[in-house]
RNA sequence: UGGGGCGUCGUCUAAGGGUAGGACACCUGGUUUUGGUCCAGGCAGUUGGGGUUCGAAUCCCUGCGCCCCAGCCA
């Protein structure tokens, strides 16, 4: 408990001393400011995270903010999506905002500043705004443009929010240095034309202000104490800064921290749009997409991604997190929490010679062994069974523990078995399995205390219901897909494989949408929204921890 | 290169002048009717060089390396 208090973060520190020391009357407001122009990743996770994991620690508020000043990226879809990610989350905002719910407000700062001759309309093209600005080592020159009249600004300021001028054709501009070494300050933009509808207000607007007028703005407004944004912003906060110094209004205090990113992913919006757009994945709720909904569907519980984002910790340094430390906190939420169940993959039949025909009995399996109030459950069992392939093996090397020919083993719940005949098609593949059970040994163990070194999963042949089950693998084969000279060519073959023949225990018809389950001995799984009544699909959540693959790897 | 930022086990992250700790990964072993879980143990790090100090990851100087910025994107 004192641990936790001691290590703090040094957002938590920044806000801490605030606290001592009065600067914001004591008072702690954050926002999460998505542009709706795609969909939540797991990199805003970490954003949301902090900005309403801070408000909440200290008793503060956090609004959502959607940064909508470009209409022609912004649509209503990605707004609506973007809320049930954040509530999908668990966090619940005190304010819904939109920037462009301030752009009247804006437009009179606007005024304001070329009242004060801070701001001139210009009317160089982007090229030549450009050609102007200079290089990282020359500085930049001055427009022709920029000692207009006070007068002459406000007149043509006027007439661009009219409509009077096409698109491009002019902007505003700060009044501020062009060689200033901070290329920001070069005379940045503030507002353009585009004769865009956008979502929220229409076509009441042709002009829309820049990100770097806007945003601090937006923040002033609303009276943010702390807005935490990411390092690449850190160059943007004198602009900020310069602008609420100049318009004298409330001035928040922005903190930059290092984004997220994530070992064989990428977590960049233009990115994942082009593997939507690209037919790359199915949209951009793939369950191989690191998206939250993409996420959501492939089985990721929320805790489990804000358990991920508490040790991901918050600092300044670049970072990339192995992907196989979010499937360890999955692994650990889903262990908990999953009922388990018995599903064959790929099946191979197995017919229990001495079992009588047509005899079917109820086993009871337990649904949970990490929550006893999970209760139990009956399994079906027959003379017919698939059991998985990868459990028998005809010459098993020496590390094989599972079935063999002559060999024992144990089927979960039910009974041991043993193996006396192998049955091959002309190819010589093996098709199906004859064994022998001892009736003394149901429910798995042996009155003789004889041991068995492997049990396995079975699904009643009789019983059975067909499934389609999916697994999802990393998309991509390469650690750093960013670091790639194109992150398409590094993709991996095999990151989603299809099994359209899978076989499942009856009760596995009931589950719902969503709902976790274990798979016993493969791995995490739960039903996907394409399934209908006749139709199941299991999505791969994450599969188990595999020990015997490893040692597979090291015998090959 | 001008400006801004950052360097601690393989990967994240603590230690803010006083024993470099944790998690994941990896390797052992134990328990086990999931080769799961759980438990125990192990491996492994302060970017280089100076300085201040009884004492430096921490403070100072100086190298080196990495990231960001030249959209009318955010």
């Amino acid at each position: 408990m004192t641990e936790q208090k001691i290590k703090r973060h040094f957002i938590q520190r920044i806000i801490d001393e605030d606290n001592l020391t009065g600067k914001f009357d004591n008072k702690v407001l954050t926002r999460f400011p998505p542009e709706p122009n795609g969909y939540l990743h797991i990199g805003h996770a970490k954003a949301i995270c902090v900005d309403f994991g801070i408000a909440e620690e200290y008793g503060g508020q956090c609004n959502l903010r959607f940064d909508d000043t470009n209409p022609t990226a912004e649509e209503e879809e990605y707004v609506n999506a973007i809320k049930e990610d954040v509530k999908w989350l668990g966090y619940h905002w005190d304010n819904l905002c939109f920037a462009s719910d301030y752009f009247q407000q804006m437009y009179d700062y606007a005024v304001q500043l070329i009242k004060q001759g801070d701001a001139y309309i210009c009317d160089l093209t982007a090229d030549e705004i450009r050609n102007t600005r200079g290089s990282l080592k020359e500085p930049g020159n001055e427009s022709p443009y920029r000692n207009r009249s006070d007068d002459k600004n406000l007149d043509l300021f006027n007439r661009m929010a009219k409509g009077e001028f096409p698109d491009g054709s002019r902007t505003l501009r700060a009044k501020i240095d062009m060689t200033h070494p901070n290329l920001n300050m070069r005379d940045p933009v503030m507002y353009r034309i585009m004769h865009a509808v956008h979502h929220n207000t229409g076509n009441t607007w042709c002009i829309y202000p820049m990100y770097d007028w806007a945003h601090g703005l937006e923040d002033s407004i609303e009276g943010i104490t702390h807005s935490l944004c990411s390092l690449e912003f850190e160059d943007h906060r004198p602009l900020y800064d310069w602008f609420l110094d100049r318009l004298d209004v409330f001035h928040p205090q922005q903190i930059e921290f290092a984004r997220l990113n994530l070992s064989y992913t990428v977590l960049s919006k233009r990115k994942l749009k082009k593997l939507v757009d690209g037919d790359v994945v199915n949209g951009w709720d793939d369950p191989r997409m690191p998206t939250l909904s993409g996420m959501r569907r492939r089985g990721f519980t929320p805790e489990s991604i804000r358990k991920f984002m508490d040790e991901v910790g918050v600092a300044k340094r670049d970072n990339v997190m192995e992907i196989t430390k979010l499937e360890s906190i999955l692994r650990h939420d889903l262990n908990k929490r999953s009922q388990r169940r018995m599903a064959v993959l790929n099946p191979l039949k197995v017919i229990i010679t001495n079992y009588p025909k047509g005899q079917i009995e109820e086993l009871k399996a337990v649904n949970n062994p990490e929550n006893d109030k999970a209760g139990t459950r009956q399994i079906p069992f027959s003379k017919e069974i698939y059991i998985e392939k990868d459990d028998f093996m005809e010459d098993p090397p020496k590390k094989f523990f599972r079935l063999a020919p002559g060999r024992e083993v144990r089927l979960r719940y039910a009974y041991f078995i043993q193996c006396t005949k192998v049955i091959k098609d002309d190819d010589g593949n093996v098709v199906e399995l004859h064994c022998t059970y001892d009736p003394e040994t149901k429910g798995g163990s042996a009155p003789d205390g004889r041991k068995v070194k492997a049990t396995l999963h079975w699904v009643s042949a009789e019983k059975a219901i067909h499934a389609e089950v999916r697994l999802y693998d990393r998309l991509f084969a390469k650690p750093k897909p960013d670091s790639e000279e194109n992150f398409l060519d590094v993709l991996n073959p095999d990151s989603l494989k299809i099994l359209e023949n899978c076989k499942c225990e009856p009760s596995l018809q009931n589950v719902g949408i969503g709902e976790q389950i274990q798979f016993e001995r493969l791995g995490y799984f739960c039903k996907d929204p394409d399934s209908s009544n006749d139709h199941l699909i299991f999505n791969r959540t994450v599969p188990l921890r595999d020990t015997w693959a490893k040692i597979e790897k090291q015998i090959n």
